[in-house]
RNA sequence: GCGCCCAUAGCUCAAUUGGAUAGAGCAUUAGUCUUCGGAACUAAGGGUUGCAGGUUCGAUUCCUGCUGGGCGCACCA
């Protein structure tokens, strides 16, 4: 729904609020927004039942007051013409009924201005960087990498769409423990290859690839001790190469080494240090999370003089800070979750608004094939890869797929769902309603003009297709306002759904040619909202299948 | 032991963040096709929202206590 007459009506109800002597201000929160049901109208609002306590009246009463003094006020409004009814329903919702004109009006714009119709600014150029993946180079991607990418990539693009600046990074832990591992699992199969019999060790990289890395080092002549960098390039290419084929971009790829290198993290320290946030205890230095909200205080220096992995990541997110980034979000693991406190923590000790680091979890897939559980098991490097999903089942349905459940439940990803091309797949739901309109308009004889009366489009499948379009704002605001994606692919499908009704029940070609007209106008703004969703997620949109 | 997340129809999930008769898809059953793509549409059955209390005009949603599941609780990353 558009947000303008959003706007417009509740400076309405907060005026009629005035007349009828109630006190808008003391209500903590009323909305204004689609209801429940079609059947209660287009804008629902419960600002009487909040006010019933108050006014010590029944939220019913309340609201016929309400609507009394509103009635007034719509008389004088530039509204008037596209409320057509208001009406007090169920325990004392305030439901208003547009008119049929508001809805061809805003189908015209739809039509005459494409998918700038669609969008709201919300970000005004906010700069936004959202960090996702950030997979150690140790590995190829796993599956729940592959979620994260299409979880972080579509929350991109919809910040992009709605008007933020908005940058992907990948951070990249290139040096440490599990380089250093990585390096000797290298070099062990190394000397395997050689014929010399090793024993090797149970928490080192078991994976096929090292074999791979192995040989490629042997012909090289890699030395022992630039090994484990080599591995972590040889798989970055990979990772790069598999993230690419999903159609993930990064702007940034942030190294930890590079960071280390250049001596900001010792400033960082340094700084906390100076502000009386490190302590020293046990010969170690720990930082005073708890002073911020965190449950216990954190090493960050070890009693080794070896850095935890907080301290670079402390230093990390201040640089995003300084590189102008004004909201930052983290895509995680649920692995992870105890980190937020700690991390938020050092946000705010440098002080940035801590609410302005905004972590997701991404909960974690689960990939069945012939109705049983393809099992994960990193260390043995028997887990089921992006690459094979990939390869399974095509972008199309991976991305969707990913997407589709909301990011912070777990996620049964049916591999033979994904592959078959019946209703039984929802992307291929939502991609049969573009080619079908896309057939149509192909074979249509006229054309429809900036100028096609739409106030023909009276049946109720036409209207309902008219109003569910115009919802494609209000739900891309859900989408910004929960950090997840997934309303996406439901509103598509409900989108979908509406014009496959429409076409069950009425013809668009061959009809009164204002008619015909009409309805190509009416689909072409469907087609519009399915291809703009379809984008946002990274999903193709195919005009034949 | 402490903390976080989850529990909704046979299955997979929604419920606009406290709203209206808890809704979709799949599966099942019964229907609709000579015309724009049937990869579609219509209808039916299916529920004590894990259990027990509490808060209020109103609870799937918030609070408390159970039960069952997942994950954390490092001077690992």
């Amino acid at each position: 729904m558009n947000k303008d007459i959003q706007y417009l009506l509740i400076q309405l109800i907060k005026e009629a609020l005035k007349d009828c002597g109630l006190d808008h201000e003391s209500v903590e929160k009323f909305y204004l927004d689609l209801p429940t049901d079609s059947r209660f109208g287009d804008l629902s609002c419960n600002v009487a039942m909040r006010l019933a306590k108050l006014a010590k009246k029944s939220p019913r009463d309340v609201g016929l007051e309400i609507i009394c003094a509103l009635t007034k006020r719509l008389e004088k409004s530039e509204l008037k013409n596209y409320i057509k009814e208001v009406k007090v329903e169920g325990a004392g919702f305030i439901n208003f009924y547009l008119a049929e004109i508001y809805l061809y009006q805003q189908l015209g714009a739809v039509i005459k201005h494409g998918k700038e119709a669609l969008r709201v600014d919300l970000g005004h150029g906010k700069k936004v960087l959202i960090e996702f993946v950030s997979a150690n180079p140790t590995g190829t991607l796993s599956v729940a990498h592959a979620r994260q990418a299409a979880v972080g990539d579509c929350l991109a693009n919809i910040f992009d769409f709605l008007g933020f600046a908005v940058k992907r990074e990948y951070y990249l832990n290139d040096e440490g423990n599990q380089i250093n591992i990585l390096g000797d699992s290298v070099r062990l199969r190394m000397k395997e290859s050689e014929g010399e019999k090793i024993e090797f060790p149970e928490n080192y990289y078991q994976g096929p690839y090292i074999f791979d890395i192995a040989r490629e080092a042997k012909d090289k002549q890699i030395k022992f001790e630039e090994l484990g960098d080599f591995a972590a390039n040889f798989i970055l290419d990979i990772i790069r190469k598999e993230l690419d084929d999903f159609g993930v971009k990064f702007d940034y790829w942030s190294s930890q080494k590079e960071l280390r290198v250049s001596g900001r993290i010792e400033k960082d320290l340094g700084f906390l240090k100076k502000n009386s946030r490190l302590y020293e205890q046990d010969g170690a230095l720990w930082f005073k999370s708890t002073e911020f909200a965190d449950d216990k205080d954190r090493v960050v220096i070890k009693s080794d003089g070896s850095y935890t992995y907080l301290a670079p990541d402390i230093c990390y997110h201040q640089e995003k800070y300084r590189r102008g980034f004004q909201w930052l979000i983290n895509l995680w693991g649920p692995d992870h979750h105890g980190y937020i406190s700690r991390l938020k923590a050092s946000v705010a000790a440098f002080g940035h608004n801590p609410e302005s680091l905004s972590v997701v979890i991404v909960q974690l897939a689960t990939i069945f094939r012939d109705g049983k559980i393809v099992h994960m098991s990193t260390r043995k490097g028997q887990y089921i890869t992006l690459r094979e999903v990939l390869d399974e089942v095509g972008v199309d349905a991976s991305r969707f797929f990913f997407v589709m459940r909301r990011t912070s439940s777990h996620l049964d990803f049916d591999l033979d769902v994904a592959k078959k091309q019946s209703s039984e797949n929802p992307v291929f739901y939502v991609q049969y309603a573009y080619a079908r309109i896309s057939s149509i308009l192909r074979q249509a004889q006229v054309k429809f003009g900036k100028d096609t009366d739409l106030s023909v489009l009276k049946e109720k499948e036409e209207l309902a297709l008219i109003r569910k379009i115009l919802q494609f704002s209000s739900m891309l605001n859900v989408v910004l306002s929960t950090l997840d994606p997934f309303m996406v692919t439901i509103y598509l499908q409900e989108l979908s759904e509406a014009f496959h009704k429409f076409y069950d029940q009425h013809r668009v070609l061959g009809q009164d040619e204002a008619i015909t007209k009409a309805r190509l106008a009416l689909i072409e703004g469907t087609s519009l909202a399915i291809a703009t969703g379809l984008e946002l997620l990274g999903v193709s949109r195919p005009e034949k299948m």
